[in-house]
DNA sequence: ATATGTGAACATTTTCACAGCT
DNA sequence: AGCTGTGAAAATGTTCACATAT
């Protein structure tokens, strides 16, 4: 199994979400087309990116949604739970603390880093905060898998240097900057503004536009 | 000017940002190998994303810091302010609200909805929460440029109809599941359960792995 | 009859490499 | 001498189209 792109993992996600959704409706059974109409692709692409992890599908037929979501879960390593960590409780922090879709898709966020003393000993939704200075000793301790990072932009890289240092190989980077970590540790990045601006060229370059439709329609 | 894609307009967004980090340090000039090793990209690559859009540069001496800057702006729309409306607020919404980093980038949240009666009225980071039935007036009479979804992802799509109805051409949609929209209308999405899938399976898949190095370095 | 799985065609994006300014 | 701008090449990602299975 080699070859996988970024956007087929992420196409992946959304699969799995609409199954989910489906599986919810009663639905048993679905094809690549009808699949790929609610994730606003083709169903050639729907076929594509599973044939690179087996066969899942019966001809014919389709897929059936348990199945196929199962299948989505292992992929995607679901089948676990994951330890999350996060490293500045301001307000997204705070805000992705309260946020219980995380916890359903198996991320359970358990420990909090903050460098305000008024913060530290204090509890957010129920997790206690916990100081900066303890950083390197709870995320050991708590056997954390993933750090999510959401402290203002200066302080993001001396963070992410000091998680990667501690061994942790996956991180979920909200600051708006461009963060350095060594290969064989994963970042993902959420960056609003990259995204308001990429609305804002849309606006500014409207009438002949360039690619295909009109509609980014993201993902 | 045609054929620019989403990567490239994400990758203006990140050398505006890594410039403007530079101006304020006081530097005046820069090649594209500088600003490519900042941004985690190549100098080639930077010399043809800038090449869609003119010629910014001096052989032999490289970028102006302030030139590219004002060049990036002004592609990028960044030249006015944008009216931007909220609708939802709830836990994700209010942290945008409170996140002044969009104001400092020339969006200005100038209205917020949401279906909660017992918010609407209040005030959260000083504006005022308007009623759900109030939506489209308001966009109207705000002159709202932008549309931020934060809303459950059930009531998700018909908050989009009702807003793109209203004439509103673009919007960001935090809500996770997949929206349509007419062409013409641009739509990006933040999708944070997306990214964690996507360090699930890095993590799930780690030791052999696709790609060339282990680091999808992410935007 | 229907819908998958996939090699081959196509399209897009990235990288290379170098001519051409300064 | 140094670094941009850009065609051409390479790599990557998507779509087509069809043989194959139920």
């Amino acid at each position: 199994m080699r070859k996988v792109s970024e956007s087929t993992v992420g196409r992946l996600s959304l699969y799995l979400r609409l199954l989910s959704e489906l599986e919810t409706d009663g639905v048993q059974t679905l094809s690549s087309e009808a699949l790929a109409q609610r994730c606003g692709t083709t169903a050639a692409q729907v076929r594509k990116d599973l044939s690179l992890f087996g066969t899942f599908g019966k001809r014919g037929l389709g897929y059936s949604v348990a199945e196929l979501i199962a299948a989505l879960r292992s992929i995607l390593g679901l089948e676990r739970r994951w330890r999350v960590a996060l490293v500045g409780a301001g307000r997204i922090g705070v805000a992705l603390l309260g946020y219980q879709d995380f916890r359903t898709q198996g991320f359970d966020i358990v420990a909090v880093f903050d460098r305000d003393a008024g913060k530290v000993g204090q509890r957010r939704h129920g997790v206690l905060v916990r100081a900066d200075a303890e950083l390197e000793q709870g995320l050991e301790s708590e056997s954390i898998d993933i750090v999510i990072v959401a402290v203002p932009g200066e302080s993001a890289q001396a963070v992410v240097d000091r998680v990667v240092a501690a061994g942790v190989r996956a991180i979920l980077n909200f600051a708006p900057v461009k963060l350095n970590v060594p290969a064989g540790v994963a970042l993902k990045n959420v960056n609003m503004a990259v995204e308001l601006e990429a609305l804002s060229y849309a606006l500014a370059n409207s009438g002949r536009r360039s690619r295909r439709g009109a509609t980014p329609a993201g993902r």
